[in-house]
DNA sequence: TCCTAATGCAACCCGCGAGTTGCAGTAGCG
DNA sequence: CGCTACTGCAACTCGCGGGTTGCATTAGGA
């Protein structure tokens, strides 16, 4: 799961929170944020491979938007495996209680 | 967001997917991973902070079980993120579109 | 068209996390 | 009550990921 992993590290948690305020490109986000520009355009470019975010560009710039659809899909993954565990669970107690 | 980062290790997901078929203690896990018994103990302690997991002794052993809530938080609160994302974006759409 | 400012690429450092091995301790089962 | 098996702790290796610096390149704006 990538995704995860992405969303793992604090940093990236920073990018998207700037994002989150507007669209923005390396650069800019460099000047807000406490790291170099490369290192945030390693960021963005793992952000960009999971789908959380997507480039487009602006005259000479390269702006990236977050995509919102993304951490829903992922949301959504993690529910349904929430909760089918959950219906496991309730049903090994169930056979354990019938024993 | 430690959770993510828990979830970010393949391994990890691993020992979820195994504890998903019926509880199991750190050895009886290392039996069926690839992975030796103290590792697997690393992990379970990772994911037993983050509250993925809680233990329960049996005997002379110390199990591990799935906790489904957690998961289900975790989702919930990626889930609003989204949609909040998404509401912004809409929102600056509109602006940029009266203007 | 020129010059600036933005991006892209490459090499490098460093710390952390995943994994291993080894050993000590301890709690139960028989 | 003794033995076995399971857990806990410690030390060590190693590869990867996050971060940096430096330079080349290129695309626009004035």
């Amino acid at each position: 799961m990538p995704v995860f992993a992405a969303l793992g590290d604090d940093t990236r948690w920073s990018i998207l929170a700037a994002l989150g305020q507007g669209d923005a490109s390396a650069s800019g986000l460099a000047s807000r944020l406490p790291v170099s520009r490369q290192a945030i355009a390693k960021h963005l470019t793992i952000l960009e491979e999971v789908g959380l975010v997507e480039p487009l560009r602006v005259g000479r710039e390269v702006r990236y938007r977050v995509v919102g659809a993304q951490l829903e899909a992922t949301a959504r993954r993690l529910d349904e495996l929430g909760f089918a565990w959950d219906r496991r669970l309730a049903a090994i107690k169930g056979i354990a209680e019938r024993l």
